[in-house]
DNA sequence: CGTTATCTTGACCGTCGTCAAACAGGGTGG
DNA sequence: CCACCCTGTTTGACGACGGTCAAGATAACG
């Protein structure tokens, strides 16, 4: 377990849950070039209109990618955990479209873009896994545009509660109690469509319910398949079939 | 051009839109081995839960992917136009996670997936066309969740009408008056997350602005600009960069 | 311990959904 | 050529989900 060792470590794990890699294409990953440093909450990583040179991973806390309205209203438009990779689409676009930021103190790893690229041209094992992560993450963001479009309050706010449980379990990221949920409500709302005085409402009414159970900021769930009947969840779009 | 002769010539087309091809790259695609149909209006090109072994190809007419709520409300979460393939995820991914539907009748070119992926592999450039294409598809996903999330009805109807606007013009299949809107109102509601009734009330209200104008279903655009900026719209996520 | 962000609650309002009915158009068959 | 039907569009009345504004309570943080 000499992997576990890298900082790199999860990103390839979280990989080889949709792609199986052979023992060097896991060593190439492993021993890329990449700085290390912690951010503060709400950093930038990449800000729209931005050519990014580097790719960052996530290695512990989370971030989001985030849009923002010519009136000023932001949307959250994905989640990130450790792991997830939160550049590759910079290896083969120029422009960023979206601004990427963190949602808690996180520390990343920086990977010179050119090094990547040019391992994912040279082993096609790993250049499959990282199209592969990009084709889930677009999966992702189809069911959101569900989520926000025809769900209601309750709904939305359940499936994404699913979503980042599930997501936090395959990692083995997630207690046996539920998990931290880094996001004030305020970002709930950005992330779902809805103001923050709403999403407390929701939350209280799912509380009231007794769907969720909150502790500070975490959160668990005493009814897990009432919860994820309500939020009409499946883990289809996640595409966790080679997954443990 | 003998190349136009090829019914993939307009996919070859869009892809170098994104990624310039050398003529070899160019002559191996448009000789793929592919069988053409031509489909009803509504037609199902793809299921969600299938494994589909062939990678579809718009020729002519229009398509969307969709999905369904459990409630069975409709969510369409993209737009197809012809020269869209619409299959490049499944060369990746095996099950289906959303469906794939024709919006008018349409011709379609059908490519075996394991031609289609063997060549991804055996030529970098084409792999990394196909790459790019996806992503271009990730961004406009999270410009609609973007669009339903935080948008009121009327910037949000004016900001499809915009997108659509910009891909028919880009591959030259908008005339100078606008263009042929496939799309009812019950399906722009779907596209938008909104009720056909709201549809109908949004559009009369841009009509009433002198911000659209239409016969039929033929939509134009006297005030293009004022449309725009009512849209929010810009076309950086569409990554036209390399564009004419 | 003071200062600030976040959460919570209430009253009120508006955008959009629901339900229902009338209307227009386009295709089909008599 | 016209009656018919089916799908899609249009309109009105009404209701509800979620937004807005504002204030006070709690928790986070230096």
């Amino acid at each position: 377990m000499a992997d576990l060792a890298s900082p790199l470590a999860l990103m390839v794990r979280k990989l080889e849950i949709h792609t199986p890699l052979q023992p060097e294409d896991r060593e190439a990953l492993l021993s890329l070039p990449h700085t290390l440093k912690t951010y503060e909450p709400s950093s930038y990583l990449v800000r729209e209109g931005e050519a990014p040179d580097q790719c960052a991973v996530l290695l512990s806390g989370f971030a989001f990618r985030q849009k923002l309205t010519g009136e000023g209203m932001r949307q959250i438009v994905s989640m990130h955990i450790p792991g997830d990779a939160l550049d590759f689409q910079h290896l083969f676009l120029d422009i960023a479209d979206h601004n990427v930021q963190t949602l808690t103190r996180a520390d990343v790893a920086t990977i010179p873009r050119n090094a990547l690229r040019n391992l994912a041209r040279s082993r096609s094992a790993i250049g499959n896994a990282i199209f592969v992560s990009t084709l889930v993450e677009g999966s992702i963001s189809r069911e959101w545009v569900l989520n926000v479009g025809r769900r209601d309050a309750r709904s939305r706010l359940a499936h994404l509660l699913c979503e980042f449980a599930v997501r936090l379990d395959v990692l083995g990221l997630s207690g046996d109690q539920g998990y931290e949920l880094p996001m004030s409500q305020e970002q709930l709302g950005d992330a779902l469509g809805l103001t923050a005085v709403h999403v407390n409402r929701t939350i209280k009414s799912l509380e009231a319910d007794g769907l969720i159970t909150r502790n500070r900021r975490r959160v668990s769930f005493p009814r897990w398949d009432a919860l994820r009947d309500l939020a009409d969840f499946s883990t289809r779009y996640l595409h966790l079939a080679h997954a443990t």
